[in-house]
RNA sequence: GGCCCCGUAGCUCAGUGGAUAGAGCAGCGGUUUCCUAAACCGCGUGCCGGAGGUUCGAUUCCUCUCGGGGCCA
């Protein structure tokens, strides 16, 4: 990550600091020692007003009327008596109850726009802090499509693992791939049975989900396959050579598939230890809490207690198969010892948040001072129609559908209204996916998701095509101001008169950073999903009331149009979203 | 039964311990001789589920309660 030479007066975050230190400053001038005595923390208490006409910063001072023994309003306008002004600054002034921090418009706009437009897709960035989180999302089980159902964990993993980069942080992207269990054994004996190497050819997953789904059908009559199915997994686990090389042919052909997909979504995995990864250490995982006394039986089953507040965590059933569980354990300690990590996010639906609180207690007590860091990154459950999908009925949606429909429904939407454009194909693909992709990203990740075409596949509104459309109306703009030779002025934004209208955007600008590091904090992709949206709007407004080429503002707004291409092509960049010049 | 999550406009959802609670969709009306109309503008009185409590101030935090969903047994 970058960081910029040329010091901390052009960078949002100094403004901020030196508005912190001037009303610390002022309040020590109003009383010494009244910060001290109260543990007052100006950087906590500063906000930022609701709108622009309010100023940049706020600092309430109704905490300090109690202290103080007077009205808020009064102390406020004492406050903002004693706080120096330095020419940063155009305002000082007492509002409510509040002490209000304007800065000089020239200053503004040049630290944000000269940041903008020279740091691109790094704007807002924060400098190396030297520390490492593992990202485990997606995780698909192989030899099953790569259904809607997976796009949660896919997308909101990708974009937190941008968001972490962008804030400083190394990312390591795991793809925990469900590649292990007893399904394998019935996978084996459904493929020896019914198995078509043709249609394997051509497509190993759909054949291979058209095996899973007839195995269950054919087991309802015949329960007998069970059986035959708990022997060829066990022939598995016993390393036996055939069932291993079917295996490990299922599991080639399947992450094949996968990665096609990530492609298609622009996500590489640093890791792709699966399940079966951790086959070797869960004999000493096991010992290991031996060791430490933590195992207890209960049923035959070996238990871990983990006291009033959980149930106990399993680590070991009755028939001596280990559990997910354990697994996570054994992972969790492995991937500790190969990165040292700081924090490791699980992005997995919030249904299992039970199990993910037993593995870090476990860790905990198992003395690993590291599970501090763990989290689990839940989300809520897509839901199409009435019921939660279920792989095992087969009523599934392959996202390869939903990508090809949205990308389709675009097409569609390019012929009828900008039929020359070139690109099309290209431009339809950024424009479809990218729709699927903010669509999932819009909402807090908590929230349940209903699958509905129609919402999914209308452009207008809240989306991504919405967001694209003005990165690439912000293009044209560009691009048509070069060829009339008018071109973005590119420095010594601070020596003209910037407008109402235009120093709003250029506030907007100017939060991004926030924002980003806001996201970062929530784990929340969300955020930055609403922050381009709203600069998108804000912009889109500017541009119907204001012209921007053919006047003698041209070079002004023209910055202000690629400073906001940047941000907004640096925001969508964050959610895995593509942002075209034309569309 | 225990635990977790959600409850804000007709629908889908933002939002924050503070300055008038906001968007999108749907609906109605308007804007293009001019930089992309996938755009913009106008039209919104919501017991912020309910009741207590903490606070100078609660839609936001705490307790209880009702409704919806989930996990575990």
């Amino acid at each position: 990550m970058q960081q910029r030479e040329s010091g901390g007066k052009y960078r949002m975050t100094s403004f901020k600091e030196q508005a912190i230190e001037l009303v610390a400053a002022g309040l020590d001038r109003l009383d010494p020692g009244i910060r001290a005595d109260n543990g007052i923390d100006v950087a906590q208490m500063i906000e930022v007003p609701p709108s622009g006409e309010l100023g940049d910063y706020a600092f309430p001072c109704f905490a300090l009327a109690r202290i103080l023994r007077r009205s808020p309003v009064e102390i406020a306008q004492q406050l903002a008596e004693v706080v120096e002004k330095p020419p940063w600054l155009a305002k000082v002034e007492a509002v409510s109850g509040y002490v209000n921090l304007t800065l000089d418009r020239g200053q503004l706009a040049d630290a944000v726009l000269r940041a903008a437009i020279e740091e691109g897709r790094s704007f807002g960035s924060a400098p190396d802090r030297g520390k490492t989180v593992v990202i485990d999302y997606s995780s698909p089980n192989i030899a099953k499509p790569f259904t809607l159902g997976h796009i949660r964990s896919t997308v909101i993993g990708e974009s937190l693992a941008r968001i972490f980069e962008h804030r400083g942080y190394k990312v390591v992207r795991v793809n925990h791939l469900g590649d292990w269990g007893t399904q394998f054994g019935r996978l084996i004996v459904a493929y020896k049975r019914w198995g078509d190497e043709e249609r394997l050819a051509e497509g190993a997953i759909k054949e291979l989900f058209r095996l899973y789904v007839r195995f269950h059908e054919e087991a309802e009559k015949d329960p007998s396959l069970e059986d035959e199915g708990r022997a060829w997994f066990l022939r598995l686990e016993q390393g036996d050579r055939e069932a291993t090389e079917l295996w490990r042919r299922f599991r080639a052909l399947s992450l094949e598939e996968f990665e096609s997909m990530y492609q298609r979504l622009g996500i590489r995995f640093d890791d792709y230890t699966g399940e079966s990864g951790y086959n070797d250490v869960l004999e000493q995982t096991v010992q290991a809490l031996e060791d430490k006394g933590l195992l207890t039986e209960s049923d035959g089953a070996l238990v871990v207690e983990l006291g009033d507040d959980m149930p106990p965590c399993i680590i070991r059933k009755r028939d001596g198969a280990t559990l997910y569980a354990t697994r996570d354990i054994a992972a969790a300690i492995r991937r500790y010892e190969k990165t040292r990590f700081d924090w490791m996010f699980y992005v997995v639906d919030s249904r299992q948040s039970l199990h993910f609180q037993q593995v870090f207690a476990v860790l905990k007590k198992l003395g690993m001072e590291w599970a501090d860091g763990m989290e689990h990154i839940a989300f809520g459950t897509l839901i199409f129609g009435e019921e939660i999908m279920s792989t095992r009925k087969g009523n599934v949606i392959f996202l390869e559908d939903v990508l090809n429909e949205a990308v389709e429904r675009v097409r569609q939407i390019i012929e009828e209204r900008n039929p020359t454009l070139t690109d099309k194909e290209q431009v339809a693909e950024m424009v479809g996916v990218g729709a699927v992709v903010f669509n999932d990203l819009a909402h807090n990740r908590i929230k349940d998701v209903v699958f509905e075409w129609d919402r999914l596949l209308n452009f207008d509104g809240d989306t991504g095509p919405y967001v694209q459309y003005t990165h690439a109306r912000a293009c044209s703009v560009l691009s048509k101001g070069r060829e009339q030779g008018e071109l973005p002025l590119e420095s010594g934004f601070a020596a003209y008169e910037w407008e109402d209208q235009e120093i709003d955007l250029i506030r907007l600008l100017g939060r991004f950073g926030d924002v980003v590091e806001t996201a970062k904090e929530a784990r929340e992709p969300s955020t930055v999903a609403r922050y381009v949206l709203d600069l998108a709007q804000k912009f889109n407004a500017f541009y119907h009331s204001n012209r921007i080429l053919g006047n003698e503002r041209a070079p002004l707004r023209l910055a202000i149009a690629r400073a906001v291409k940047e941000v907004l092509a640096a925001g969508l960049y964050l959610l895995n979203v593509q942002a075209p010049e034309k569309m």
